[in-house]
DNA sequence: CGTCTTGTGTGCGCTGTCGCACCAACACAC
DNA sequence: GTGTGTTGGTGCGACAGCGCACACAAGACG
């Protein structure tokens, strides 16, 4: 009980902790499931213990576009904080695990009477504003290669294990290039010996190395994560 | 005093709005002034009348990246309602002119006190995270010439004049791509008559033209602020 | 009047990514 | 085993944008 295995929610003090994770019900994060769809009123708000999640744009007519990801470190929802209900972006289980969910009018109520509670979510989005703005950049400048190892290391980070699965048709999707593209640096990174790829199947091999072989973002992502919530 | 030239400051009820305003000072947006810089901690606060703010990014050796633009539709520093002082960009002002002017301190004081302030700054933070994220997309998927028209416009809007100053160089800047690129699309603008470009001073010809040759960025932009703060 | 700075236009070869199409390897069921 | 669908790999032409280098034109300034 000490531990909720979701460190926002662990940054609040006890009392306060208890009284949320009484109103939070477990569920499981299913696989492809989706959170949320663009302008669709929240009805829940999700503190990932295990899993974790995507945040995806969808723009013109292309599939989309992955520009957040959230796991324990996080919530999916947190602009309920800003008072707005509808989901800005896609929300997609991309890590199947489990999370802490609780009713939007309930989350509602303990914003208004926890100020430990609302400053931790406004920590959180400006968190979650970096990001973005990092995102934007990485999507402009960096290629595939980079940035396919940043997403590794970010999923590594979340999953909690050395592999995880997922195909490189969805890692296309999420990095908004063509499959061939990943498949080719995949196979550049597989060559090197950073990590394994079989059939849907990613083993992070040399963690260092692909930290070397990730863009600049993620060493950044993690700085603006710790400087906030750290 | 009915009006204050400022949409947000426009927003709150008539108490606050009068408070507020007692509190600031005018002051003029030179251009090409800095007024944040990423880390820094802010000083004040600033809700543009006249002229107009871009939000810059840099990243790696890249000179810039503008991924937001501010103008007397919303505020600089509306970060400070999550408590968190650090400027995390680049403010540039790429539009002289006027603005309302508030210290931090003072500012959070407001925050504390008046309920309708924070709603506004949080509705306001929402806009400005939907469009950074819709910024991303935009560097992802379309080409300088509707970006550039895109650019064109959301200036317009802001400068409430049909041509204003801004040599090919600042835009390539802005848009993260070589000053050639913007040559050829400004060109290629030009050639349709939607704009007339002279040694640093642009002018819009036809507006109808242009939004039809600007990205879909653009609708979506204005839409997601008017459903919020319309 | 010439000279310098600033802003704009052009040419050329290169590269990362795209779109499309097709093939190869593997997994699993029957 | 033999099919059947999923996943990964390869080849090819097209193109937007890049880096670089240079030419030109309009003002500014002496």
């Amino acid at each position: 009980m000490a531990s909720a295995d979701n460190h926002l929610i662990e940054l609040l003090p006890r009392r306060e902790r208890t009284r949320l994770l009484s109103l939070c019900e477990p569920v499981e994060l299913v696989l492809t499931e989706v959170l949320y769809e663009p302008g669709r009123a929240i009805r829940h708000v999700y503190f990932p213990t295990d899993g974790f999640v995507s945040l995806v744009l969808s723009i013109d007519g292309n599939p989309g576009l992955e520009i957040g990801m959230v796991g324990r470190e996080g919530m999916v929802g947190a602009h309920l904080a800003l008072g707005v209900a509808d989901a800005p972006l896609h929300a997609l289980v991309q890590g199947a695990g489990s999370a802490w969910r609780i009713g939007a009018p309930a989350f509602r109520r303990e914003l208004a009477a926890s100020a430990a509670l609302r400053r931790g979510m406004h920590h959180y989005l400006y968190v979650l504003m970096a990001q973005m703005a990092e995102a934007a950049g990485c999507l402009r400048y960096h290629l595939i290669g980079p940035r396919l190892a940043r997403w590794l290391l970010m999923s590594q980070d979340r999953a909690h294990h050395d592999s995880f699965q997922v195909t490189q048709e969805f890692l296309a999707y999420m990095l908004g290039v063509r499959r061939v593209g990943v498949t080719k640096a995949a196979g550049d990174l597989q060559r090197r010996g950073l990590i394994e790829y079989h059939r849907g199947m990613v083993t992070v091999r040399d963690r260092t190395g692909l930290e070397a072989a990730a863009c600049s973002c993620y060493a950044i992502d993690c700085k603006i994560y710790s400087d906030r919530l750290g």
